[in-house]
DNA sequence: GTCTATACTTGGATAGAC
DNA sequence: GTCTATCCAAGTATAGAC
């Protein structure tokens, strides 16, 4: 499935920078869905957002459906590569704490996980879109599960808690951590949350044996 | 906001059988939120799934927002009220786990958490839906939060985790969990989590002191 | 209260000029 | 590759008969 394209309209959704139109309209799809959320995300909203006409989306993309998928791979790609930076330097539960509390800040601000979550709602509107959406999320469990085994690996805890099962939760918590805060426009209690888990890393570090640094900000 | 009506196709969304035909569109809508999900559930549909016309939402409920919310509120009324009587014999956090992995369960086989993340994630599309939403979730988190009390009040976890904040994430983990496991038809992951949950119980009784019954099934 | 018919609007998608 | 114009399907909402 998600075949190369050959005709035009069909192009893959995953070439760099073929035209620069692509590129601006698959930026004005993220804008859209973060602003008006998956059923605002039309065809005309989107090419007014980008300054052009539907036209171009059926021209590049072949269907709304198509771009919307191809800017939650632009999400998807642009995120990741950020949290691996992100975490590059994790050692400790604390680490990934701080890392983590900088990582959802930054993107319940601007907006990716919006994009996201609209997706997933979204997929029960049209079918076949769910396992689309499915696929992309594969790469954002493998990751935190990666984030997990490095930081928590060496835990008795892992017995209890295998690290995809965590990452799993941990997906899903993020998922719904955003939608609550996006729905309320407070982020307040989410932000309590990591502040918590700030304090009681300390206690996994212990657990692991790993150097647990300073412990207050 | 929310005034009870006097007109026709205004009236209170919280009034209980006024003719037998709102409960119909009521459950044609849940059912086509499950289903559909927020962008598939039109005047059109709802109306078809009640084996009856679109006329009739607009008479009852004034617009097809109006009726999702009812929608909502009733589902809303259905499992806080199911919740409470699941947990009332509840005192330790095995019990409470217990239970919550029999609500879950039997909540993801219903499809209601389908309706309240649709609802969430649709609010984003029409602008005033969101605080609607939001105002009706506010009895799900002073549930959590009073579960959460009873059993683990007495801890000194409480000091670190204070019960509104763990209610606001396990709301949030309840939303996401049902996210994940709907896309991809998956709910594996997610009962993983219980079992384990389930098997960590036991300690954090021994913190709060009290009776930790049989561990193993 | 319920139905049919219809006005009006928006959205997906295509044709064809440039 | 990009634009305008347009077709068609689907949606909200209302009018008016029953």
């Amino acid at each position: 499935m998600a075949k190369s394209g050959s005709a035009a309209g069909m192009r893959r959704t995953d070439d760099v920078p073929p035209s620069g139109t692509r590129k601006l309209l698959v930026d004005a799809a993220i804008e859209t869905l973060k602003q008006k959320g998956f059923g605002g995300a039309s065809a005309r909203a989107i090419a007014e957002a980008a300054g052009s006409n539907q036209a171009l989306i059926f021209y590049h993309f072949g269907s709304v459906t198509n771009l919307l998928l191809a800017a939650l791979d632009a999400v998807s790609a642009d995120r990741l590569s950020q949290y691996s930076e992100a975490l590059e330097s994790v050692g400790s539960v604390g680490d990934l704490v701080d890392a983590a509390t900088g990582i959802f800040e930054s993107d319940l601000d601007a907006g990716y996980i919006t994009v996201l979550a609209e997706m997933i709602a979204g997929a029960s509107s049209s079918p076949g879109l769910g396992a689309e959406v499915a696929a992309r999320i594969g790469p954002w469990r493998s990751f935190a599960q990666d984030a997990i085994e490095r930081s928590l690996g060496g835990s008795f805890l892992s017995q209890a808690l295998p690290a995809p099962d965590v990452a799993y939760a941990v997906v899903a918590l993020y998922l719904g951590l955003e939608m609550l805060s996006h729905l309320d426009g407070d982020r307040g209690p989410a932000i309590d949350l990591f502040a918590h888990a700030k304090h009681l890393a300390p206690l996994f570090d212990a657990m692991s044996g790993a150097p647990s640094r300073e412990e207050g900000r």
